[in-house]
Parts: structure tokens; sequence; C-alpha cells
DNA sequence: AAACATTGCAACCGCCTCTTG
DNA sequence: ACAAGAGGCGGTTGCAATGTT
């Protein structure tokens, strides 16, 4: 049996948001601040779930959101932060002040993606992409993958540790590929 | 003008991590 | 130490807008 569901969704709209939903979403957490997401749409009398509230209130309503199109210089620092970080698209937003998550995950798949690879680039590994062999290289690598998966099972535990010192060193290692102060 | 294809992005889903009791 | 609940994240989907035939 799995876990229950984050709300009733008999009870709850789905899909777009409407204007009046919006503005009593802003308008609770402008009184309340962000708080509890679980009870903030009884509270703030929105039949949404707790998620979709925190998702479009993090997305789209946030004050402090640029919004518009990407600057070529914020194109360039997401291929340079995602070629460090990979699909960690939170860290990265981190670093884009303005810009969400979500905001720069669809921008990666819908433009950069394509920039890298009309540049020869492969969007996945940052390398040179090789016709001939990427389809084989994408098959061993996924063969690989799956049969890793047991015994992965097992050491993640032991790589749980390393992998926060490694996050840590990657950090640093982040803030002078970019440029920033450590 | 209509039908169909493609693109872009808002929103959802399910899993993982963190916090709390 | 453990379980349960809440928040956070990345992958994916659905659909409106736009482009093409």
């Amino acid at each position: 049996m799995g876990r229950s569901p984050c709300c009733e969704k008999a009870h709850t709209n789905r899909g777009a948001w409407s204007k009046e939903e919006d503005q009593k979403l802003i308008s609770y957490i402008k009184t309340h601040g962000e708080g509890c997401w679980r009870s903030l749409p009884e509270a703030a009398g929105l039949l949404r779930c707790g998620k979709s509230c925190r998702l479009r209130w993090i997305n789209y309503l946030r004050p402090d959101l640029k919004r518009g199109n990407f600057t070529v210089e914020e194109d360039e620092l997401i291929i340079k932060l995602h070629d460090l970080l990979g699909n960690k698209w939170s860290v990265i937003a981190a670093r884009l002040p303005g810009r969400t998550d979500n905001e720069i995950k669809n921008y990666w798949n819908t433009h950069i993606k394509r920039k890298l690879l009309g540049r020869g680039i492969d969007p996945h590994n940052h390398g040179p992409i090789n016709h001939v062999t990427t389809l084989e290289t994408h098959r061993a690598v996924v063969i690989q993958t799956m049969s890793k998966g047991a015994a992965d099972d097992e050491d993640a535990a032991a790589t749980e540790k390393g992998d926060r010192e490694r996050d840590s060193a990657l950090e640093l290692d982040l803030n002078l590929s970019i440029g920033l102060p450590r």
C-alpha cells in the first residue's frame, strides 16, 4: 500500500489557475506569509492541493520573479552550471536571481538543448556529439545502469557521506567556475 | 480558411529528503 | 531508532498558441 495522497482529489480544482484563485493566494501569503502549505488552501479559501499552491506561488506569483526572456549571459551561465551540476535545477535556479527551477528546466528542454545540439555539443555530457556511436553508447549505458542497480542499493548508504563531501567540494569549485566568492 | 504539426510552458505526479514526535 | 507527515525536487504530461501545408 502506498502513501496517502497529499490532498483529496475529488474536492480540489485542477488545471490552470484563475485570476480569483491567484488573488486569494497572493493576499493570503501577503497577510500570513509562506507557512504550512498543507493547511493553506483551506485557510485561504482555495479548493486546491497545498502542493499546487506552493508551485503556483514559487513559480509564478512571487513578487521577486524576473519573467521575460533569458539573456545571453543567463544562457551561458545555465549551460556552465548544468555542465557542473547536471539536472540539479533548484541549485541552478538558486544562482539565477528571479528565475525558478521549473522555468530553467523548461528553458533547458525547449531552447538550450537545441542550441547545444546546433553547436555539435551533447546536452547530456557537454562533450562533442559522435553521431555514429551515440546510440550504441546510450544502449550500453542503459544496460550497465540496469545491471548495476542492485549493487548500488547496497552501496547507497556508504556513498551518502561521500556525496555530502563531494557536494561541498563542488560548491567551492562552482563558485570559482562562475566567478563568485567562496 | 481549414486541417494538421510543432512548440512552449504551466501544472501534475510520484519519489526522496527532512523534520518532528 | 523509528515512523509518519510535510516540503521539495525532477521528470513528464496536457493543452493553448503558433507555424506550416
